[in-house]
DNA sequence: GCGGATAATACTGTATCCATAATTATGAAT
DNA sequence: ATTCATAATTATGGATACAGTATTATCCGC
């Protein structure tokens, strides 16, 4: 009764996960083309596992198949941006709506640990450690909400969303707003009022959203 | 200057489009297992395609890859179909609501025409003839939204539902009141009344998946 | 010198082959 | 007879090899 392998991953999961974060991190810019034979071979495998790793992402949206063409990194429009904005929150508007009907006082509990580890974040003006409590205070609501497939959906977006070069969260103030908006988020929740917590979130995102749309029009 | 060939598709997605067929007609049942080389005689190719294939419908959520196990259709719950078919009811209603502000008025008038079909097929109990027409229908609102992502997000998960047996349409009194139910909407888009349009959308959604819900706990 | 056509090259797409892991069947021991 | 262990079979995962198509470069003609 040794549970020494818990299913290791398939070899074209991992390479997918590291082309991911290669693009992620703007390593791969949107546009470049993926250079089959080069990957491989960088990478130390052939060709055929990773080029399943390239059909996963081609359907996650991070990458565009051209048939007989090779495959490139996907590039998003300012107008692509908008629409997957316009999306999310209204999906994360509906998260934020069922976990406050649905939150436990644990929950309640863990998403005010979350808060203070975002103020002292904002107020040292640390960026990454902001940027972690902020998934993760994301993360805590969509559990709340009970509804994986939402969670799936608003992740998968999201994930699009990592294709720009913007994060609006290092833009002028930004920040210090965020975590206001977080801060009336997490009040709404407490007083259980699921509408007003639907109406902050959505407000909440869009106003990420719109500081984004400034950031890429300069 | 000649189109001859707009780019032919890769065999992978030819493959990847048969087998979503045969999963939509059940003639590949939830939780069957997927017998790769078998499949991959019957198609007279290689496994390599097949198995490109089957990654992208793994994306999809159409079949589930465990390591080392195989390929299985995916089996959803209960829970899933109503976790699901809320997220669609708030996806499309949103869809109702920016068609009714966007749509031009050739738009409004394929609509109407659409409906004509509906009515049609709905009193002379033609399912097939009614079930093309809705999507239709439904499709004619996603383009009027203007949101592609939007048509994108909708129609994956419209793709994961179609895994279950029971289209609420071959039930009970469902063709009427869905032909009704349309009726409504479309009154709700001329009228230029988005909010309204956006509240029966959801109402039409949540009806079919209730009478999807008494289907499959019978 | 410039433009078009043809040939060469390089990359994508598919097939075949091999290795490893999982499952099943068979045999032995209690 | 039942259970556990070991061996054999089968299927998945990965690598390599091959074919076909797109791109690019070179050469010939105008």
């Amino acid at each position: 009764m040794n549970a020494i392998r818990i299913a290791q991953p398939a070899l074209y999961e991992e390479v997918a996960e590291r082309l991911r974060q290669r693009i992620f991190a703007h390593e791969l810019p949107p546009g470049t083309w993926i250079d089959e034979q080069a990957l491989a071979e960088d990478y130390g495998i052939s060709r055929t596992p990773l080029r399943e790793a390239l059909k996963v992402l081609a359907s996650e949206g991070l990458v565009t198949l051209k048939p007989r063409r090779g495959c490139y990194v996907t590039e998003l429009s300012a107008s692509d941006i908008q629409e997957i904005f316009a999306i999310i929150s209204m999906l994360e508007g509906r998260c934020a709506y069922e976990a406050t009907e649905k939150g436990s006082a644990a929950a309640f509990a863990r998403l005010e640990a979350i808060q203070d580890t975002l103020e002292k974040a904002a107020t040292s003006g640390n960026i990454p450690a902001y940027f972690e409590a902020n998934q993760q205070f994301h993360l805590e609501l969509w559990q709340m909400s009970g509804n994986r497939w939402l969670l799936q959906v608003i992740q998968d977006l999201r994930k699009v969303l990592k294709l720009t070069r913007y994060q609006s969260l290092s833009l002028d103030g930004r920040l210090q707003k965020s975590m206001e908006e977080h801060r009336e988020l997490l009040a709404a929740i407490k007083s259980k009022d699921p509408q007003l917590a639907e109406q902050v979130m959505k407000r909440h995102l869009i106003a990420g959203s719109e500081a984004m749309a400034k950031a890429t029009s300069r």
